[in-house]
RNA sequence: GGAGAGAUGGCCGAGUAUGGUUGAAGGCGCUCGACUCGAAAUCGAGUAGGCGGUUAAUCCCCGCCUCCAGGGUUCGAAUCCCUGUCUCUCCGCCA
C-alpha cells in the first residue's frame, strides 16, 4: 500500500508511476474521496467533542441531582447525528481502502520504463551454456525416460500439471531443497522457518496477492483459508502487526514450502514439463530491513540466491525487470534465470524484490528507531533461493549424458548418499 | 467434538459485581538527570499508537479514535448486552 499523504500531496508523480506499470485512471476518485473524508471527519469530530464535554456536565449535575432535561436531549440528537456522519465515513473510507489495495508500488528510479519484458536489462552472467555433441532431451523426456518423473499418472491423481516424483526423482528433489536450506542457513546466516502452508485472508492481503489476483489463488472450500503461493506471504506475515526494535533488525528468514499457484491466464504456456505446475516446491528467502539498507539487502539478497546455482554450475544471468513486467508488491525486481536447453533460451528460476514498505503498510511491520525517532514502517524483501522443481528441470538437462544419464552436481551427492549419476546403475521399476 | 476460563500499554498486571475527570493504578523494562573516579545500588523526571486541525515544517499546540474485533444499550462504556476471532485448562479423539 501507498503512502495517502503523498498520493495526496504529488499525485502526478504517482500516476506517471502507475502509467509506467500500465495501469491507468485508478487515481481519479481518490482525491475527491479524500477530500470527503476530511470533510466528513472533521465535522463528525466536532460533534463529538460537543458529546463528550456535554456528557460529562450530565454527570456533574446528576451529582448533585439537578438534571438538564434539555442537554440531555441535545446530546442525544448529537448522537444521532454522529452515527450518520461516521456511517458515511465509514462507505468512503472503505472506498479509499479499496482504491489504495488495488494501487501497485512505485517503480525504483532504477528500473528501466518499459512495458513488457523486452525492456528488462541483463545486468549480469554467469557460466557458459553447455554446447552438446549430441541432440540434448527436454527434462520432460529426460525424466520418464529415467523413471525419476510421472506426469501421466499424476494427470491420474490431481489433473494437469501436477508431477509425481519417483526413485530418485523424488530424492534429487529433497535432496535440493536440503542443500539450499542448509546453503543459507550455515553460509548466509538466514533463520531456518518452518510455517503453516494454509494462511488466512489478512497474510494474503498483506503481501499483496488479494485482493487483487484471488483467481490465482487455491481457497480452501467455506472457509477464509489459502495454500501459500509462496512462502513469502507467511514469511512476511510472521511480525504483522508488530513493533520490532530496531537492534533486532534486519531480520534473515528462509523457508521451503510447497507452494500452490492456479495460474489462471496462464494456459497454453509452460504445458510440458516441471515448469508451471499448480504445486511446486521452493526455499523462500525474505529480509525484513532498516528503511536505508533495503536496495543494499535486495543486492546481497539477489547473490546469495546466484550463489546456489553457481555451487550447482548452472549458467545464469540476472535481468533487472523493467516497470511493466515487475510484481504487484514490488519496487524493485531481479530475475535469475536459468540456462535451459529445452527452451534455448534463459528461464527464470529465482525472483528477487525490494518491496520498500509498500508490503509494511498493508502488514503494519514497523520498527522503534534506537535514537528516539518516531516509529517506522520497516521494508521487505523477498527473493526465491530457488525454485526447486525448476532445477530438478535444469539439473537434467544441463547435466545429461549421450545415454540418457544424468550427472549428480557433486554438492548434491552428500544429499544422495554420495550417488554420482541417475540412471544405468539403478534399477527401475515401471 | 464436549465443559470451563480468559484477551488491558514494550512486558507483567490492577480496574469490570456499584457505567462518569481512567488512555488507563502499581511494577518491570527503557531514556535522561543527580550521586560516583567509574559502575552497581539509590533518588528524581520522562516513556503508547493512529487519524485530523494548525504550520513552511519533522517540532509545539488543539481535537478525535483505540483497553481482541464488529454490532447494541446509554446523556456517557475498558466496565452492561449480542455476535465473531484467538489463547489457555480439563475430557474425548487422533498422526
Amino acid at each position: 500500500m501507498l503512502d495517502a499523504k503523498m498520493v495526496r500531496a504529488q499525485p502526478e508523480m504517482i500516476e506517471t508511476a502507475l502509467r509506467n506499470r500500465n495501469q491507468i485512471g485508478l487515481l481519479e476518485n481518490f482525491l475527491t474521496l479524500d477530500n470527503q473524508r476530511r470533510t466528513l471527519l472533521v465535522e463528525a469530530e466536532e460533534i463529538k467533542k460537543f458529546r463528550n464535554e456535554a456528557s460529562q456536565e450530565v454527570g456533574r449535575q446528576m451529582k448533585q441531582g439537578l438534571t438538564s432535561d434539555d442537554l440531555v436531549d441535545r446530546v442525544r440528537q448529537a448522537g444521532q447525528k454522529i452515527k450518520e456522519l461516521d456511517q458515511k465515513l465509514n462507505e468512503v473510507e472503505s472506498a479509499i481502502e479499496n482504491i489504495m489495495l488495488n494501487l501497485p508500488n512505485i517503480p525504483d528510479a532504477s528500473v528501466p520504463v518499459g512495458a513488457n519484458e523486452e525492456s528488462n536489462r541483463v545486468v549480469r552472467r554467469w557460466g557458459e551454456p553447455r554446447q552438446f555433441e549430441f541432440e540434448p532431451q527436454a527434462h520432460w523426456d529426460i525424466g520418464p525416460d529415467q523413471g525419476i518423473l510421472d506426469f501421466e499418472r499424476a494427470a491420474k491423481l490431481s489433473g494437469a500439471r501436477y508431477t509425481v516424483y519417483k526413485g530418485l526423482g523424488a530424492r534429487l528433489e529433497r535432496a535440493i531443497i536440503n542443500f539450499y536450506l542448509d546453503t543459507h542457513v550455515y553460509q548466509h546466516g538466514y533463520e531456518e522457518i518452518f510455517p503453516p502452508f494454509l494462511v488466512n485472508r489478512e497474510c494474503m492481503v498483506g503481501t499483496g496477492q488479494l485482493p487483487k489476483f484471488a483467481e490465482d489463488m487455491f481457497k480452501i472450500e467455506g472457509r477464509e483459508l489459502y495454500l501459500v503461493p509462496t512462502a513469502e506471504v507467511p514469511l512476511t506475515n510472521l511480525y504483522r502487526e508488530e513493533i520490532l526494535e530496531e537492534k533486532n533488525l534486519p531480520r534473515y528468514m528462509v523457508a521451503y514450502t510447497a507452494c500452490f499457484r492456479a495460474e489462471a491466464g496462464s494456459h497454453g504456456r509452460d504445458t510440458r514439463g516441471v515448469i508451471r505446475q499448480h504445486q511446486f516446491n521452493k526455499v523462500e528467502l525474505v529480509k525484513i530491513v532498516l528503511p536505508d539498507q533495503s536496495f543494499e539487502e535486495l543486492e546481497t539478497m539477489t547473490q546469495d540466491a546466484e550463489k546456489v546455482l553457481q555451487l550447482l554450475g548452472l549458467p545464469y544471468r540476472v535481468v533487472l525487470l523493467s516497470t511493466g513486467d515487475m510484481g504487484f508488491s514490488s519496487a524493485k525486481t531481479y530475475d535469475i534465470e536459468v540456462w535451459m536447453p529445452s527452451y534455448n533460451d534463459y528461464k527464470e528460476i529465482s525472483s528477487c524484490s525490494n518491496c520498500l514498505d509498500f508490503q509494511a503498510r498493508r502488514t503494519n511491520i514497523r520498527y522503534r528507531p534506537a535514537s528516539k525517532e518516531k516509529i517506522r514502517f520497516v521494508h521487505t524483501l523477498n527473493g526465491s533461493g530457488v525454485a526447486v522443481g525448476r532445477t530438478v528441470a535444469a539439473i537434467l538437462e544441463n547435466y545429461q549424458q549421450e545415454d540418457g544419464s544424468v550427472v549428480i552436481p557433486t554438492v548434491l551427492r552428500p544429499y544422495m548418499g554420495g550417488l554420482e549419476q541417475i540412471g544405468q546403475v539403478q534399477s527401475r521399476v515401471d
